[in-house]
DNA sequence: CAGCATCCACCCTGATACTG
DNA sequence: CAGTATCAGGGTGGATGCTG
């Protein structure tokens, strides 16, 4: 039995790890915000409601199948309310929720952050790259 | 040539977009940032220097692989530096630069408003899966 | 101890076609 | 206009085996 114990230890771990990485309030914001889209549809939003052909023409690359994806969570995650007319044709309007809005200050940071220190970073892999650390 | 115009304008767009999302700073970041094992090795390096030994069992969930290349990019972006010290076994120390460093707000700022929204969004969900738009 | 190389399974994404 | 359904390709991450 013994020849399974490392094995099985290191399941264990894995599991609990990935447990608490799914508990973890931080990473589930992050991992939701770092989406591609995500950020984009939130930024586009916060300008104002936008309705579905809106938002694909402000975001231009994004395809329908994305664009929906990512509307219907957000909408989960109550971060975008959806709102239809049943007019003809219908019309659907997007809107940032309070909940949403509380959001664009941190992704306001990191974009502030972003700006502030993109350059060091290109400097630093400019500087990596030119003297590679395993040749 | 007209027929392929909708076509390639479409092209086009995803090009543009691609290439702008592409040389988006905060884009950039966030994509690093959101990375699963980044911000375990950032909060862990956030206490101290740690030995790759340290760090794996600290994060205990990780593969070398997936360590190795976390750390190699973070090297690589000047957010942590990787001290070798020659001795028999070799010995390395992985510690966050200033740079770094002055990432670590940013994180705290998105884990404080995940602790302090994350309810909300879980409510949300349940909302929503209890009362499904499209049935 | 601290890695690197290889292979493989999976998920995400995007393209395409169709609908109320 | 605002979607849904389906399918194929590529990138990502993990397990494994080997080195200085």
């Amino acid at each position: 039995m013994a020849t399974r114990t490392a094995e099985e230890r290191r399941r264990a771990e894995r599991e609990a790890y990935d447990a608490y990485l799914a508990s973890c309030p931080a990473r589930q914001v992050l991992d939701r915000i770092s989406d591609k889209w995500v950020s984009l549809v939130l930024n586009a939003l916060g300008d104002g409601p936008l309705r579905y052909s809106g938002l694909s023409r402000r975001i231009a690359g994004v395809s329908q199948k994305m664009l929906t994806q990512t509307l219907r969570n957000l909408e989960r995650d109550g971060l975008v309310s959806r709102t239809l007319t049943p007019s003809v044709p219908v019309r659907v309007d997007y809107a940032l929720t309070p909940l949403g809005e509380s959001l664009l200050p941190i992704m306001h940071a990191a974009k502030t952050w972003a700006e502030t220190h993109i350059q060091e970073i290109h400097a630093a892999q400019s500087t990596y790259d030119q003297n590679p650390p395993r040749p």
